[in-house]
DNA sequence: TCCTTTAATGAAAATGGTTATCATTCTCTA
DNA sequence: TAGAGAATGATAACCATTTTCATTAAAGGA
């Protein structure tokens, strides 16, 4: 599904759907939860040796503004991407031990965040929203 | 007197109150609000030409340490600072396209953040909320 | 199918914010 | 005021990411 999303983007505004493209894609739906670019690329390069890093760099971004993965930034300086599931937005609580992260969301957050935005003459776009703790795990 | 509390914070871990030091420091307490390392850099250079950059960056880590400046990333690769105000805790509403920020503080969100990490097992430690949207004046 | 246009690729260099190195200089304390 | 150890400044190193550029390859039309 996501391929004919990524199809159809790229025939849209007459890009290419390349082989490589192709790999990085399916690369990034097995891999699942958060991946960097440069992790994404020590995957794809094992199967596919004669990639290169920029490719997977520049894929990424596509599949971002595709629609097909959504950037998040923890604050460590590396991107890292998601699958982007449309019908629900989440917000991220992190380990700072161990790094573990769990999502959540809270629509009376959500709501909060409009009214607070409103207050102050904005209209709410996006936002992001990360909790700093400390897990169960590392506390005992 | 956050000067003093500069002092304070070095003499008890035998670090040393240099001159530059003292021009960063004032020179970010004259700025204001959220200014980068190297933003401060180029304020300081005006005065204090022989001053280096990477002292700037050190003493900026510094002051975050001891508790004067607190860092704030917006996700755009620059670290930048602002005075710590020890009583209130805020966050902030960027416009995207003039850039344009305004802090806000909302007890009811930060409520529930503390409730949503307990409920995933963790004790919260902090946190970082930017709400992203666009302002009255790009909006006419 | 072949051709042409134009985008994509890979390798390597460049970027940009930040940090490390290191010889020299300066603070602080005894 | 001397000595120990920290700080400085210049510069190189870092590291994730982006750019450059020559080469290759999609896509669409003839």
């Amino acid at each position: 599904m996501p391929g004919d999303l990524l199809a159809r983007y790229l025939s849209d505004r007459k890009l290419k759907l390349t082989p490589q493209r192709k790999i990085i894609l399916n690369a990034f739906l097995d891999h699942g939860g958060h991946v960097s670019s440069e992790e994404l690329y020590d995957i794809v390069k094992e199967q596919n040796p004669g990639i290169g890093q920029a490719t997977v760099y520049r894929a990424m971004k596509l599949l971002a503004e595709a629609g097909i993965a959504s950037e998040v930034r923890f604050g460590d300086g590396i991107s890292r991407y998601e699958l982007k599931d449309e019908q629900e937005h989440h917000d991220h609580i992190i380990c700072e031990k161990c790094f573990r992260q769990v999502e959540f969301s809270d629509p009376t957050i959500e709501d909060l965040q409009v009214r607070q935005a409103e207050k102050h003459g904005f209209v709410l776009v996006s936002h992001r929203m990360i909790l700093y703790g400390i897990c169960s795990k590392c506390r005992s």
